[in-house]
DNA sequence: ATGAAAGCGCTAACAT
DNA sequence: ATGTTAGCGCTTTCAT
């Protein structure tokens, strides 16, 4: 049976209440015997039970907030999946989730959003953050008054508080090249087609993609970047306006979104599956052309992965088994194929 | 806040001691008072609170068995963190976890360890199970007595009360088969290196390799299989005999262990490197070679998230949450390369 | 068959 | 500054 708080305020000569003030540093216990019930307890090896922690706190009626920009974005279902089951798991502890789920990337809505949540009364937040400076003074300031913050997906710079869960984008985008130096065997020229140089990961993706070109096969020539902003119909027009000046086009790589509208184009002008194409995450989209050969890899980033291990990480600061600081909790990087579903 | 058995006992004017009798199916209350009191819970959708219940029978002393064919065999490592993660997690649930680790698959050994588990008042068992009947009994014998079971990493064929926890093996293969594609762009003559082909899993590799390559790359001839029964030194005569034989050979399919040893062969015999390897699994060696490349890529069956979750299905059974049947949980098949460690 | 009460380990409100 | 006590939701023992 292990050492519980009883047993220790029996050793030390006084009452379970100030065990456990001298144990979490409330107020209101001498010096002396502070120090006598640490050193019993370090003695001991003594681990507070979160069990009945919780069970007598009832979570502090804790609540975490969940702010992503994900309508529209196939992409954040499976980190709803995983947000989902994490708050199941903590929904005995006494804890609660509340979800907001915005369009778009609009600072003033973010930061409206925030606020909201923040009425709501969150006593901890997950957020897929704008990386601008006035939403990263806001998030300092909540920091300030003792809410602990994750970036969600995404990161935000200059926040050294925050924890980040998501995946290495520049290692994402490395891992790409790889791909694409084995399936080409390292011969062609190749079209990388990106969402937005302004946002952070695409770019990284494009770099960690292009630094591994360059390095480990000089025989492939990365002929042109273009952007899609994420919109099919742009991905559409611009692949196939490419297509017809280049037609000797041996791969594409998508880093990001807009990649349906490319692999339609493509597809109209390759018929034969001559062009090689590598692109990012899983959407059904994205798993339809696997399955049936048209795309032949995708690497992904556990989204999963992403929702749960956020929501796990407040949930483990708020019941103080780890706190939430400037760490990065990398999801693993993987490669899907035809075969690996 | 969520439903409680007290509330429940107030409307249906009886104690609570009678609703949590009623609710669990214990002895001692009338028909239609029981009736009474599920109903109600059922229209207020009661959820026992875990939390509580923990506490109040701490973990009802159970203990979780573990037994594992792991000694000398790397790969297990993972498979441990995971055990290890889980059982903290379930720790101050009043939960065990005993681990026997043992080296070979012989069945007399299985079966005494089990016995020894047994023995040792394990409530549950994740195993290893060795393919045979006699170990087949055993597990049914146990099962008959209450004690929930977990076939771990590899499965046991005819016991249709044990949930699998593990790879799906052929389409492990299948995955193996499909890089090869790539990596070979369909071309070429390549060499098989399995285990043992009286091992299931091994079978089930060069199964699904097979059968993809077959379907999907005509131009390319599996020349050979070969078997090291994991074991090295095999592995290093077999691939250089083979090797001197057919010094035109395209690619290699390391399914099992013994791939130290042929990569070393391989190594000796092709020094620029124009032999593609596929392997299987992460050890500290099988990671240098990827990343200094010598070995393209290696198919991984996530050993940790194995270790992690059968622990956590047997809790699941135990507490209440999920009951261990005939299920296979399959982990999922990943793609390690160079770039995405 | 059912109720009453104690207790799991901890926290927090109330005394002193 | 410290002790006492009630209580978190549930199980279990002991009465009745």
């Amino acid at each position: 049976m292990a050492v519980t708080i009883k047993q220790i305020a029996t050793l030390a000569g006084v009452s379970r209440g100030t065990v456990d003030r001298a144990l979490n540093n409330r107020a209101g216990v001498k010096g002396e015997v502070k120090e006598k019930i640490i050193r019993i307890s370090n003695e001991l090896g003594y681990k507070p039970n979160l069990v009945a922690k919780s069970l007598a706190t009832r979570g502090n009626n804790h609540k975490i907030g969940v702010l992503v920009n994900a309508k529209g974005n196939d992409f954040f279902s499976e980190v709803f999946r995983g947000i989902e089951v994490a708050k199941n798991e903590i929904a005995d502890f006494g804890f609660k989730v509340q979800i907001e789920n915005m369009q778009g990337f609009d600072v003033d809505e973010q930061l409206t959003a925030i606020d909201r949540l923040v009425k709501n009364d969150i006593t901890a937040l997950a957020i897929t953050p704008i990386n601008d400076t006035r939403i990263k003074n806001k998030l300092a300031e909540l920091n300030e008054i003792g809410i602990p913050i994750v970036a969600l997906n995404t990161d935000i710079e200059g926040c050294d508080f925050t924890t980040y869960v998501g995946c290495d984008y520049y290692k994402s985008g490395q891992t790409a090249g790889g791909i694409m130096g084995l399936v080409t065997k390292g011969v062609g020229s190749i079209l990388i087609v990106s969402g937005s140089n302004r946002i952070l990961g695409h770019q990284l993706r494009v770099k960690g993609f292009t630094q591994v070109i360059q390095d480990e096969c000089p025989n492939i020539n990365i002929v042109s970047i273009i952007e899609t902003n994420d919109n099919n119909e742009i991905g559409y027009i611009k692949v196939g306006q490419f297509l017809r000046k280049n037609p000797d086009l041996t791969a594409v790589y998508f880093a990001a979104g807009g990649a349906v509208g490319g692999v339609k184009a493509i597809m109209e002008h390759d018929n034969i599956h001559k062009i090689k194409i590598i692109a990012n995450d899983l959407t059904d989209d994205r798993i339809k052309h696997i399955k049936s050969g048209i795309i032949d890899a995708s690497i992904c980033q556990q989204p999963f992965q992403q929702g749960y291990i956020a929501i796990k990480t407040l949930f483990d600061h708020l019941i103080d088994i780890a706190k939430v600081d400037g760490q990065k909790k990398f999801t693993q990087i993987g490669i899907k194929i035809k075969y690996n579903f």
